[in-house]
DNA sequence: ACGCATAATTGATCCAGGTCAATGCGCTGA
DNA sequence: TCAGCGCATTGACCTGGATCAATTATGCGT
């Protein structure tokens, strides 16, 4: 565990915890928000016995890189991802963060290549679920293919709300609706709503948002000195999160 | 087929004879690029009989709205149509265009809800698969499933380059790679891949791109007065697709 | 064929947010 | 403890594309 020590890992039990003990997917504390949700525990059990707990990752680590073959969806253990895009002339474009319970590498089925590069934003773990063992269980359960549609359907449906912002929002409303998903995501992972970390860059946000670092640095100052926000560094709390809302438009 | 004779449908022939007969998946000119792919003669005899072709629609006609409960996925059969997702202040965004053998709604399998509306842009028919027969045949044809997945992992796909557009492209760059793209797919779909008709207005094109309207019609005009194009209202023809790819960066 | 509504073009002006530049802060490692 | 470096903040200025305002096509209904 000597890694974790010198990071602020976002779910430092969960990862103290699924690091030290490669535990059954029936004790994970994420199962609730994973993929065995509805199967039975002799399924359960069966899916088990595929899914590669891997050893952990460092900050800036590559999960896959774009433009590699595709095996396998990750998910989110502990820890945080980003994932990117990007073009010949070196331009790239955040597509997403993912934290624990959260499916990474979905877009690759269709073209069998990874087509982003998902990277570890600090330390963190995933479990492997090999595609093609996936597929072969998908037979005797069909469940198991459900959820996976229904992963890959709230991802859809996430990206165009995200289109919706990149291509409609005021830099005021961009950050003030992101602040609020990660809120979200991180209540829903039983952490608080208020009070949390930001894995990631301003750079990494400013880029995820279609704006300008400078942009970023200048609104959360701005919701600092509005009594919107609290931040520091990377700690940030919401203060205000319905005045936040109502900004989100 | 009175309503086809005054529009100009894209894939006119496809309308005619698609419209009239309700061809079996078997024969339908487009099953390389739909569903049924890699499916054997009798699961695809199964599979025709759960789904139910639509009568067509005309111009402007929804083919589901937001927040209406969701049943269906859809193919387009004939024509096109376009999705937008709105925010409760009016703004919308149009998030995709669909042409024959493009996939409608799976972004509302996770919701049980649809998230966005899709509307016809023309005289448009499509073929409707009930998601819960879809489910039920999963059980026997894992292919099926797996088809579906790969289906809603390319549109994944397509939504991270998106996103890109959105968050990275100069307005120039944006509107290169939109023609491009529906090129592309008229060339899939065996039409020239030079000469093809917008059944999108300019507003919608904007809109998608994230772009005004008054830019995208001086953007037209450049195109067309620097000889990369020519356009007279609906209908453009590509005249120097390689500098429009030099041109999407 | 006519007239009205809607869509598209074109021009003039403006501004949100980008870019450039300088400074400040906080890790990290010796 | 402190130097060095990458990240973040802050300020000054600039610009791509939005907005506003006419004008001109297009196409639809009667």
């Amino acid at each position: 565990m000597a890694q974790l020590n010198n990071v602020t890992p976002l779910f430092k039990d969960l990862a103290k915890v699924e690091h030290e003990h490669n535990i059954a997917c029936r004790e994970c504390s994420l199962y609730r928000l994973c993929l065995p949700l509805g199967l039975h525990s002799n399924d359960l059990a069966q899916l088990d016995k595929i899914i590669k707990r891997s050893q952990g990752f460092t900050r800036g680590e590559a999960l896959f890189a774009s433009d590699t073959p595709f095996k396998s969806i990750f998910v989110v253990r502990s820890g945080s991802f980003k994932t990117t895009v990007q073009a010949s002339d070196g331009r790239e474009q955040v597509t997403g963060f993912y934290f624990p319970g959260e499916f990474i590498g979905m877009d690759a089925i269709y073209e069998q290549a990874y087509k982003s590069t998902a990277k570890a934003l600090e330390s963190s773990s995933v479990c492997e679920l090999p595609f093609e063992k996936l597929q072969e269980f998908g037979t005797t359960m069909p469940q198991l293919q459900v959820q996976m549609m229904s992963r890959l359907s709230k991802e859809l449906s996430g990206d165009k709300t995200l289109m919706f912002l990149l291509g409609k929002k005021t830099a005021e409303e961009k950050l003030a609706t992101f602040l609020l998903s990660l809120s979200r995501r991180f209540q829903d992972r039983g952490f608080s709503a208020r009070e949390f970390q930001l894995t990631m860059s301003r750079g990494d946000i400013a880029n995820h948002l279609g704006l300008a670092v400078e942009t970023v640095s200048r609104l959360f100052t701005r919701f600092q000195d509005e009594g919107l926000i609290s931040i520091q560094s990377k700690a940030i709390s919401l203060l205000d999160s319905d005045k936040l809302k109502q900004l989100c438009g």
